[in-house]
DNA sequence: CTAAACTCCGTACCATAGTACGGAGTCAAG
DNA sequence: CTTGACTCCGTACTATGGTACGGAGTTTAG
């Protein structure tokens, strides 16, 4: 709780837009605080969750599934949480191996183009993606 | 070109549904055989293609993306293919840091909770995970 | 102290990625 | 050779994740 933003500043500051922020305090993924004066106050660690929530995002977690590592956070349950966690983990990795071998792909992909190999197939899709 | 699909049996052997298989015809991202007799046949070309989309979509990418991934495997022009696969693979490398130190958040997390500290916070969130 | 900019809230609209439905034709097993 | 499953095609509907809009009150810079 170090300032205290109104939510256009939330919003600017998490490169995210005003109606997002609403968005994800009707879903509950973000706090709606209580307004003083009539006007909501926000935090640096508003700022912090919508960040985090943009990157799960856009590493392919849903809304719902960034609610369930929002809630191993927020959770104080450790039990509940620690079981969660280790099921993201493997998630988690699952996508990694995933991401590595289209990576190892696409490089292998750019390597045979500067070769100059003009007619031969790129190979991204047969390449075994498991 | 090996078997002799059937648009049921090549969404089958795919693990998706028919009109899914439709769709991505509509949007280009699956070619659309020629129907001999008025009913198309599909290869293990088709179901690759089809497998290489799945997962190209729960690592995070939008069928515009895998649009573009595809493209790469397709493409003749090896100059243009080998910027866009350059492009993609900082793309991915980036998503495999996030999702890598957001794995590691997890498994500190899963840590504490085993050695009992019961009322510390869960720090995913703050995490730097850039 | 007023005018522009911002807040709150509700409702409506939008794009993406499918899923469902229905009618007409086709194929395959009994 | 029919009956049930499957194909084709078009249109419509759905869920998710926002974005836009409008009216009423608020706040802030000149």
């Amino acid at each position: 709780m170090e300032t205290n933003l109104s939510i256009g500043k939330l919003a600017k500051a998490a490169e995210v837009g005003v109606e997002t922020v609403r968005y994800y305090q009707r879903r509950g993924l973000l706090e709606t605080p209580s307004e003083a004066d009539g006007i909501r106050r926000y935090s640096d660690d508003h700022v912090d969750r919508l960040r985090f929530i943009k990157r799960a995002q856009t590493v392919g977690f849903t809304l719902e599934e960034v609610a369930d590592l929002l809630s191993l956070n927020d959770n104080r349950d450790h039990h509940v949480a620690r079981q969660l966690a280790s099921e993201k983990i493997q998630d988690i990795e699952l996508r990694i191996t995933r991401l590595g071998k289209m990576a190892d792909a696409l490089r292998q992909l750019v390597h045979e183009c500067e070769c100059g190999g003009e007619d031969m197939p790129c190979p991204i899709i047969r390449m075994s993606l498991e």
